[in-house]
DNA sequence: ACGGCTTCGACGGGT
DNA sequence: TCGAAGCCGT
């Protein structure tokens, strides 16, 4: 590798690229320059004669992904477009894709997403009748952890697992996969057919994982087959970030890496190269309160340092005012950007406040997570088109819009021609493309016509959208064809919300036409688009965070780096969470475990807030501090203090001051 | 079948 | 507080 980029590492880190043979283990805190390592181990592999595609790297995110792949590019100034940098899902997908026929599934399956999943159950408790459990959101945990745990079924009743049987049964014949499938058929598939597990067993001579306190039982279990003939399996993480337990983490992962790839490297990386020594030692000493941990050290390469700034507004309307406020003032003071702040919650819901706040101020902002793009309405819908289109089968999303934009379809007909299709063993796709020649005294001249002229318009479509790089006007041409518009005219009372739904379509005709004249997408085809898009349930575009103030939740900050974090609602209840508390003691680590995450976002600066009152669910509730404050030794905070000039409550004033008094 | 109106339940995190 | 589901009249 050139000089001057090894130059860029420590000696730790330097061991950790360029030790090429055996397994690896980097276990270090936040911050010590572990994702660096990946990244320069990556490039160096390249340097050193191994080819693209002998690399497989896993990271957490798509977006990790990315941008890794990006660093990489810049380093090495190769082209990579032979280079698996992705998450297990869409490795899984690629393995899927290539040999998901010798398990059943054809090309085209559908991935169901939750929403999708979620349909697909309620279908199932409507079929059934009245049942034990009828609630969606347990039922899908339950599946996920039937499936996943794949041994010990018996721990559930009976009839959960007969539903879950239906549910897989109905998956199937969808010909579609749910996010966990992703992960465990070509698990199924390695274990059956030997030869084509060595066949990647031989082509993968480097395996890297990112985030490694983060990966599932299922998704270590691939890796150990992966990697049992490797060159080398480098693994990096750090066990106080394990905060996805809730989705099957098991940072226990750690410890199995040392057990099961004999003649483990560990190295350990004691120097953290972002944060303030304030803001580490503040972190350091919360996280020290857990018990289930590796104790790690960790020490700042920096010397200034200013404290952290604890404030504790009257409500969430003056959280929000007071971050815009503060942003506004430090932008200034120390010449930064917007996107140099980002706002880290526990909840979802607790950005529209802050959201409000800063629309108000028109600060700009974006909002990551949350309700992406491809969730809206306008954009499901047609999003549904497509998928029928791919996978006539996936019944799911043909009866989402088989009476949209209105077509006369009612209930009572979709029961009629789901029991039916049912009865015959076929799809609804096929059963109504049947009726062109028989059965048609079951209907009502005028829905038949209705129905079948829904499925040759999409025999039409079908056949365009296959050429290459026609999925754009196919779909705009289609849009027009069953006059969206006009459906969207008719649903929405305000035109102006027609209007900027329809805005919303467009944005997504030029996204497909981006992905289909882009150079790099070398089989770009309406399949390739789908997948993709289902596994980005964020927002894609990479640069559309530039010039504005990030809001995200704490959980999809990780990874993540800014110069000032807010940490908003830092209260008993929300950190930690009153659900998370009812579970038992692993679950309150876990809790002080995303604290710690979220303090060590920040390099130079850290605000977070309190409100007193909160409104939730429509009511005004009081709200104490978080415990874990009280966890974080005084020396390292102070109460933030209104100017002089400003009329703030003097007896809020007084409270702070006394409480400050109190506390030291 | 459809649109308007009322009532109900959600607010833990996400590939 | 809000969106989805449920109810009712046309
Ligand atoms: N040797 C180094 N010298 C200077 N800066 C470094 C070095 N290594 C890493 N950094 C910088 O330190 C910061 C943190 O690095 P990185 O994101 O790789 O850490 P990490 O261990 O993956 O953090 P986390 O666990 O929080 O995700 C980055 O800004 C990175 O550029």
């Amino acid at each position: 590798m050139k000089h001057n980029n090894l130059l860029l590492l420590n000696k730790e880190q330097l061991k950790s690229v360029t030790v090429l043979d055996g397994p690896l283990l980097v276990i270090a805190g936040a911050g010590s320059g572990k994702t660096r390592v990946i990244t320069y181990r990556i490039a160096f592999l390249l340097e050193n004669g191994y080819k693209q595609n002998e690399i497989l790297a896993v990271t957490f995110t798509n977006k990790a992904a990315m941008e890794m792949k990006q660093r990489i590019k810049k380093i090495t100034g190769l082209n990579l477009r032979l280079l698996t940098v992705s998450t297990f899902h869409a490795f899984g997908v690629k393995i899927l894709k290539k040999h998901g026929h010798l398990l059943g599934y054809k090309k085209n399956f559908s991935i169901y997403d939750q929403p999708d999943k979620d349909s697909l159950i309620k279908d199932i408790l409507a079929d059934e009748g009245p049942v034990k459990i009828d609630n969606t959101q347990l039922l899908s945990n339950f599946f996920s952890k039937i499936k996943m745990n794949q041994a010990n079924s018996e721990d559930y009743e009976p009839e959960v697992l007969r539903l879950y049987h239906r549910y897989q049964a109905n998956l199937k014949a969808y010909n579609a996969v749910d996010f966990d499938d992703l992960i465990l058929l070509p698990l199924k598939l390695f274990s059956s057919y030997p030869d084509i597990l060595k066949l990647y067993q031989d082509q993968y001579r480097h395996i890297l994982i990112d985030e490694f306190q983060d990966t599932s039982e299922v998704q270590y279990k691939l890796i150990k087959i992966l990697g049992r003939t490797a060159n080398s399996v480098c693994a990096v993480g750090d066990d106080d970030q394990s905060i996805y337990s809730w989705r099957g983490a098991n940072f226990g992962n750690i410890m199995n890496f040392q057990r099961d790839f004999r003649g483990t490297l560990e190295i350990k990386l004691e120097q953290n190269y972002r944060s303030t020594p304030v803001i580490l030692n503040a972190a350091n000493e919360l996280i020290k309160k857990n018990s289930k941990r590796k104790g790690k050290t960790l020490r700042s390469v920096k010397d200034e340092s200013e404290p952290i700034i604890i404030h504790m507004p009257q409500n969430e309307r003056m959280e929000g005012e007071w971050i815009a406020e503060m942003i506004r003032t430090l932008l200034v003071k120390h010449n930064l950007k917007y996107h140099d702040f980002a706002v880290l919650v526990r909840t979802n819901h607790l950005t529209k406040p802050i959201e409000e706040a800063f629309l108000r101020d028109n600060l700009p902002y974006k909002v990551s997570g949350g309700i992406s793009f491809f969730q809206r309405r306008e954009i499901k819908d047609i999003l549904s088109y497509l998928k029928i289109l791919a996978n006539p089968d996936d019944n799911i999303n043909l009866l989402r819009i088989i009476n949209v934009p209105r077509r006369g379809i009612g209930l009572k007909t979709i029961e009629k021609i789901a029991n039916s299709a049912d009865a015959k063993g076929i799809s609804i796709y096929s059963l109504i493309s049947s009726l062109r020649f028989g059965g048609k005294d079951k209907f009502e001249k005028k829905i038949l016509d209705s129905l079948i002229e829904f499925v040759t318009l999409l025999d039409y479509y079908r056949e365009k959208i296959m050429h290459p790089k026609k999925i754009a006007v196919t779909v705009k041409s289609m849009i027009e064809k069953i006059n969206y518009w006009g459906y969207l005219l008719t649903e929405n009372k305000k035109k102006q919300v027609a209007q900027w739904k329809y805005q919303n379509i467009m944005s997504l005709l030029n996204s497909i036409k981006d992905y289909e004249y882009d150079p790099d997408n070398l089989s770009a085809s309406i399949y390739d688009y789908l997948n993709r898009i289902t596994l980005n349930t964020k927002d894609e575009q990479p640069d559309m965070e530039k010039g504005k103030v990030q809001l995200m939740t704490i959980h999809s900050a990780k990874g993540l780096e800014f110069d000032t974090v807010f940490i908003a609602g830092l209260e008993e209840g929300l950190i930690p969470h009153a659900r998370a508390l009812s579970d038992d003691e692993r679950i309150l680590e876990e809790e002080r475990r995303l604290l710690y995450v979220a303090l060590t976002r920040a390099k130079n600066r850290l605000l977070m807030t309190s409100c007193k009152t909160r409104r939730k669910m429509g009511q005004i509730e009081d709200c104490n501090v978080s415990p874990f404050l009280e966890e974080i030794p005084e020396r390292f905070y102070e109460y933030y203090k209104e100017k002089d000039d400003e009329q703030g409550d003097s007896s809020v004033d007084f409270f702070e001051k006394f409480r400050k008094k109190v506390l030291q």
